[in-house]
DNA sequence: CTTGAATGAGACATGAATGTCTCACATGGG
DNA sequence: CCCATGTGAGACATTCATGTCTCATTCAAG
């Protein structure tokens, strides 16, 4: 009888293949039952075995995504500190999983009349009250709704691991074009009134990527 | 002799399919070439008859929305005065197609392999332009790429045409929504003043890490 | 060695969307 | 009036992903 090969073995494997089939269908959202299988190492019966269906593995992933959301925000300890400094952990944290996020983003629309999982209006509340916080604290403007920023947020998320994986950012500088975007916005903080004016200095300390 | 049959009416028909066809995948980007004859008012045999398939409607999405980008690219003049204008201009131009342009988004991750329409590089290029502009006038900081810009203010209109679809944004305020968390970010400029005083002397370097 | 369980391979049926076809009808021009 | 064109309705075959099934094989525990 196997005594622990259900409780241990499955779990594993099962994790596995969700992470293989998280990595798969976050490059081609449309991938067969068969190339995920594929991707895992598995046939396609093992893994209808593990997950009863497709609906079922996105369900998975969609837990997965949830879970792994909720420990990047615990990680990120939202409520210490300035709320800019949080909202830097947060996407620090939450960067390794920004592409699944990505692909469970544009699949959420596909669930048009289903029932949202409950789990991401806990994060989305969650992440809202951080945003609040900075509101309340006068470290953010109050102009932009938290709700907003919320999804702002989650947008960026999926542009930046979309433009990752395109190619056109380096990896490397992903939390910072997110955060860096996110907190102070593209305007310069000192930029002059009237850019027409002789220009200012080309202040050449910082690097310069682009061609 | 159909000497305008075909010329006029099968051009207006046309258009108006394509209008219908970008409200309904706007909402339901799985919808059934059915569906989408229905929402048009036609049979499914002349949709098919204007479109050869399902991928030529795509196209012509396509090319609709790349069209109506350049329209409003060019309606912005982004060449005209302060950076940070040209951006709202273009924003609020954009605006009204943001839906179509969320659509096709996601759809282009399915182009995965394909050669991408070139509509969109030269479209990518000219934004990256007015970026690109702004920050050799010292308007815009520099260690944000134009390519990553570019591609986030594609992500904010998509999060911004999705908020207000879900109800979360009101629609009127998706403009401002988009445009000044782009430009100002969601840090206050200044300490505790009014957010929308125009930042004079907020130093601060920002390089601070992670804790 | 024997046995049971999990697996891989593959056949098979199902359902859905698509593409193609025919035919009848309406309308507008000659 | 007659004819041509566009259209709607629907039947039909095709393709593809999916879900279910069986069976042989492997592997580890007893």
């Amino acid at each position: 009888m196997s005594h622990m090969g259900y409780g241990c073995l499955m779990a594993v494997d099962r994790d596995h293949v969700l992470r293989s089939a998280a990595a798969l269908l976050t490059r081609k959202s449309t991938a067969t039952m068969d190339e995920v299988a594929k991707a895992a190492g598995i046939s396609r019966a093992t893994l209808h075995r593990q997950f009863a269906g497709r609906d079922a593995l996105v369900r998975a992933l969609e837990a997965l995504g949830i879970a792994e959301c909720e420990a990047a925000l615990e990680a990120a300890r939202p409520d210490d500190g300035p709320a800019g400094d949080a909202v830097r952990r947060l996407v620090a944290r939450i960067e390794p999983h920004a592409p699944l996020l990505a692909f469970l983003y544009s699949e959420n629309q596909l669930f048009e009349g289903e029932e949202l999982n409950e789990g991401w209006t806990r994060i989305d509340e969650r992440i809202a009250a951080l945003f609040r916080r900075g509101q309340s604290s006068g470290e953010f403007r109050i102009d932009l709704t938290p709700a907003w920023l919320t999804e702002a947020l989650y947008g960026l998320l999926a542009s930046g691991a979309w433009a990752v994986a395109e190619g056109r950012v380096a990896p490397r500088d992903f939390t910072h074009m997110v955060t860096e975007l996110l907190l102070g916005g593209v305007r310069r903080p000192d930029a002059p009134a009237h850019p027409d004016t002789p220009a200012r200095r080309t202040d050449d300390r910082e690097r310069r990527a682009d061609a």
